[in-house]
This record gives structure tokens, C-alpha cells and sequence, in this order.
DNA sequence: TAAATAAATTGATCGCCGATCAATTTCAAG
DNA sequence: CTTGAAATTGATCGGCGATCAATTTATTTA
């Protein structure tokens, strides 16, 4: 049997990946048997294999929507040119996301692919995007200063939150500690900084 | 055959943590087997299970070793109550020690317990040791704030370096950037928005 | 319409893996 | 010398990711 006109290539390829979606949202990114993925699609791992290259290939592309995702959260925020704010309420969007959806989320880092596979270029430019937003917040600050710079500065402090996010997901925050305090902290200080700076 | 005189229980524990050590620094930790770690020490699985729980378990205890020894380098640094050079040479001293022992590294947060097993006391207080260094590097800039205050900064920029490292380790730095530069901007701009704050 | 082609789907199969456990062997205490 | 406790073995289990020849279906061609 092939072809069955039950679904369409691009069907099969959304059920697969939300299949994975519910079970990593239950049993996180451990618990994801491609097994069970075809099981609860109704169809045998076979035809998964037909859709993916591997387990590492279907998770790469399941986590690639959970950035789109956090993408189309954080493009809603308006900017206003003040950076304090517009930082403050990304912040905010992102943090707010990484904590709906955590066990997702922490997919996306706990993944990694095998010893000298590269990460596609589409994935690395979802990351990007997401950087962009941040440079674009913290650009009024830093007026004057090379593009490089404020690059720089973006990353750091993507990094920093992904940091905070990583050991909140890994249940190492202490007590009456939430990774939202710890970003306004971080954020607050580090614009501080950044502004004082000659 | 039991009991055979080669080796104390203790000696055998070092083999093995050993063993996975070398294999997780040249395979990383995705290329740890069981089999191959036995095969390596010259015993049976089945000693291996008398040794450990489980892998899981293993795995803490060898990441367990990798705290104490990054524990053991930044206890070399000596503070000279200059917060500025402090983290500095801290933070160098953390950054020389993630590098050169990359993979080893990378276990310690690739490395996920199951669901609902939770992180061992004896491993959140190597943590928590590690995060005491940079209070006290810190602590000269904040004179005059609660001990929260200080220890809230110190997570922060511990997170942040930690951020830093798990990005890198999975390649994700771009052509130019190191973490070593980033982590000291980082620092240089959190400590200049520590000093002239309020 | 019929035959040929291409694509999808299956499920048996392979070689691994982590983990278990009854049987066996060794050592140390009595 | 006997006995009991601890260590060690290796066969075994169930499950995993992945492969692939065989089969079935849909589309294209004649």
C-alpha cells in the first residue's frame, strides 16, 4: 500500500511533527520514541523515516518551529525607541514563552546533534532573527557605536537569558527565584552599564 | 568469580569514572555506552550495575568530578577585593578551564535526569560552592546591599557565563566571536551598571 | 482503457542499547 | 574447614533507531 490518498506528503509531515510536539510536552525531549511518533499518527516507522532522514533530523525541525513560535510571540511587541522598555518587554514575551512551553523549549538546547554534523543554515537563521530583534531594541543606546558593537552587545544578551532559561529548565533556581526577576536584574544593570559607558 | 583482589571498590569507581571520562572527551557524551565502558576496565556489565545505580548515575558522578576540578582551578585565583580584576581573572580562569576540557564540559548540561528524578544534594552544592567565588569577587562593589542582593548578582552573572559556554559548545558562536571576549564586555558593562547605580 | 512508471507504505529484520538476575566464584569470618 | 556474604559473570529481556525488499497505490504514458 502506498499513496494512500489519507494524507498529503505536507499532512503527514504536520502530524509527525505535532505528534512530537505532544509527547515532548508531556515526557519532554527523552521520552520521544519514533515508535510511538508513528503509532499515534496511525502510520508505521517506515513511512517517518520516508518524511525524515533520522530522529535528529525530524527533532531539529520540531524545534524549529518552537522558534518560530517565540519569533512570532516577540515580533508583536512594539518598539518605542526606548530601550529600557522595549528590552524590558521582550524580555518579558520571551520569558513568558520559555515558561508555556517549557519542556519545547528546552528541547530546542538539550538536542544536539551528533560528533560533526553541522546545524542547517535554516535553523541558525531563525536564530538570527531572533537576535535582530534585540539589536534593534538596544540600537538607541548605543548610537555612534559600530554595527559590531551593538551585535556584540545583542548576543551578550541573548546569551545571558538563554543561560537563566537553561538552568530554570533544569530546575536549578532557588527558591523564590524565577528567571523573570533575574532578567529584569540582568537587564536593567547591563543597559546601566551600557549607558554610563563612555 | 567474585571479589577478585585487581581492585577495591574504590579503585574500581575510579576506573570506570575514568573510563567514561576518556570516552565522553573524544566521542562526547552521546558516544557513552555501558558496554564500552566495562569492556574498558576489563570487567562485565554486570559489575558496572554493582558500581552505579544506573547511567544516569555515572553520569551525575562524573560530572560531579568536572565541578570539582573547575572548583579546584578558581580556587587558585587570589581576590584582591578590585572587583574588576577579580571577575576578570575568574571568569578567565573559568572560560581557560571550559575550553580545554570542552566535551567534558558540555556533559555536565547536555546531560538530563529523567523526568522526575530529582538533581542530588551532594551535586547542587558543588554548584552552589562554585557560585560562593563569585560573591566574593563581588562582593566589594555592592557594600551596603543585602546579602540577597549580592547573591542574586552573582547567579546572574553565573548564568550568564554559563549561557555563554553552552552556546559555544554547541558551535553556535559566529566566525570572530569568542567567549572569552564576550564574557569579559559582559562583565566590564554588568560591573559598571553595578558601580553607578543607586 | 490498459500497461508502465513512479511514489508511498509496510513490516520483518538487523545490530545495538540499558538493565536485570540466577548462577557462580571468591574472599573473610567463625 | 565450613559457612555466609559480597562480587562477578553472562545469558537474557524488552526496546530502540534504522534499513530495505516487497507490496500497494496513484499517476503517466501508450
Amino acid at each position: 500500500m502506498a499513496r494512500r490518498s489519507d494524507h498529503t506528503r505536507e499532512e503527514l509531515w504536520r502530524l509527525a511533527i505535532d505528534a512530537s510536539k505532544k509527547i515532548v510536552e508531556i515526557e519532554g525531549l527523552r521520552g520521544l520514541r519514533a515508535r510511538q511518533i508513528a503509532r499515534d499518527i496511525g502510520y508505521t516507522i517506515g513511512t517517518l523515516y520516508n518524511l525524515f532522514d533520522d530522529l535528529d533530523d525530524l527533532i531539529m525541525h520540531m524545534n524549529g518551529e518552537t522558534l518560530d513560535q517565540l519569533m512570532e510571540e516577540c515580533s508583536k511587541v512594539e518598539l518605542t525607541q526606548d530601550p529600557n522598555m522595549d528590552l524590558e518587554r521582550l524580555v518579558h514575551c520571551y520569558l513568558n514563552f520559555t515558561h508555556e512551553n517549557a519542556k519545547l523549549w528546552n528541547a530546542v538546547f538539550e538536542h544536539k546533534l551528533p560528533e560533526g554534523r553541522p546545524v542547517p543554515d535554516w535553523f541558525s537563521d531563525k536564530v538570527s532573527r531572533l537576535l535582530h530583534l534585540i539589536e534593534c531594541a538596544l540600537a538607541p543606546i548605543l548610537t555612534g557605536r559600530s554595527d559590531a558593537e551593538i551585535h556584540q552587545h545583542a548576543r551578550i544578551l541573548w546569551m545571558s537569558l538563554f543561560g537563566m532559561t537553561v538552568l530554570e529548565g533544569s530546575g536549578r533556581l532557588q527558591e523564590g527565584e524565577t528567571s523573570l526577576t533575574l532578567a529584569r536584574t540582568l537587564i536593567k544593570t547591563y543597559v546601566h552599564g551600557l549607558q554610563r559607558e563612555p
